[in-house]
DNA sequence: TAAAAATATCCCGATTTGGTATAAAGGAGG
DNA sequence: CCTCCTTTATACCAAATCGGGATATTTTTA
């Protein structure tokens, strides 16, 4: 996942993050160090939280924006 | 999931699908019938398999290729 | 360099998953 | 209309995975 990389981008914390889609920072924590995997419903919540495909953020392709 | 149309255009049965995804063909069922959701490993693996992307197998987008 | 903010890890109960086995449904031929 | 064969769905279960609270560690900032 390219969570890390895309969350620094636009300048917010693992915390606001995690409130903003309703779980907790260890679990964005967990996502982006690679020990645990959201589910697809959580993956959805992700891309769209950040405007990005969901191919973008599994790092399957180079266009940030999602793909209408 | 836009699984089970995708996968019967290519004419492939649930049986043929998960030998060659090495699962079981009940697990395919149940991504069709929504009763269970693949991790993002088996989710990638379908997309592949299909060559379509991943947001289009989860119905994000009309355009059944990947994205480059 | 102390305090605050941000991120990572531990432990845990609970949910979810995939597998085996089996049942049900669908189709072709006689 | 039956029977056989293929395809798809369901029941049950053990194991894996998940998310949360609490806490530790690291990083930043003043």
């Amino acid at each position: 996942m390219r969570l890390r990389e895309i969350r620094k981008s636009r300048g917010i914390s693992q915390l606001k993050m995690a409130m903003d889609l309703n779980t907790n920072q260890n679990t964005i924590s967990r996502y982006e160090t690679g020990e645990r995997q959201p589910g697809i419903d959580e993956l959805i919540k992700i891309a769209d939280y950040f405007n990005v495909s969901v191919d973008y953020l599994l790092e399957r392709t180079n266009n940030p924006t999602i793909q209408k």
